[in-house]
DNA sequence: TGGGCAATTGCGAATTTTCGCAAATCGTTG
DNA sequence: CAACGATTTGCGAAAATTCGCAATTGCCCA
């Protein structure tokens, strides 16, 4: 008995629901990197990143190698990067309604705001 | 000082990160649909579907109106239909990667599970 | 105007997520 | 083998989400 489509759907979105996991699928799109320099990029503590990074990996949406001491993280294969896109589109049109919704209220109401 | 794009990214991940609340865009994107239509095809309290439908709302990504007693919700704009293909491809991807995954365990280690 | 249906809002409790800090692992190097 | 750097794990506390139930609002109709 499969889980409901719509259940997976919500578990990987909100799986990409986060900051810093964002960040690291952005950092991934452009090939493989590893840990240290995720680290050096990113602002948040190693604890804290690792987390994160087991967050992706649970989901599947990464994939971790070993290079001696370092772990290098890369995507694990479908194209994120159109998701992203996809992501910004709505997400700049919805801005952009926004500011246009709010050039009118000032508008409207006397710049009182 | 505008919100990292980073971070509204993830916020809009988060809001999607529920199964309601993909329903609801699934069912929206025929067109617009009145609450009654939604609860009767989303098994949710009406005070619970009706949160969740504020959260959609805040975000920006769907718009209300009302029709005499009743309410009719409908998407904002920006084309949610291609981020839930993408989102699909992806999912699928990594479920087959899953299953091809599983099939080459249960092939090497004798079907021991 | 009073009653009634539709939808929303306001909490409080239960659950989940997030984060920092200490400790454990793993591989390298002296 | 001891010490060390890199990464992960364990765990408790703080913060955010979710949900049910009661109460409220908005609109229609008798």
């Amino acid at each position: 008995m499969p889980v409901p489509l719509y259940q997976a759907k919500a578990e990987f979105f909100r799986m990409l629901g986060h900051p810093v996991r964002i960040r690291v699928l952005e950092l991934l799109q452009d090939g493989p990197v590893p840990v240290r320099d995720l680290l050096a990029a990113i602002d948040v503590e190693a604890p804290n990143l690792s987390q994160h990074l087991a967050v992706l990996r649970r989901s599947g949406i990464v994939l971790s190698t070993r290079d001696g001491s370092n772990v290098i993280y890369q995507l694990a294969g479908g194209d994120v990067a159109d998701l992203m896109r996809a992501a910004r589109r709505i997400l700049t049109a919805m801005l952009d309604d926004q500011s246009g919704l709010l050039a009118e209220l000032r508008a409207s109401e006397g710049r009182s705001s």
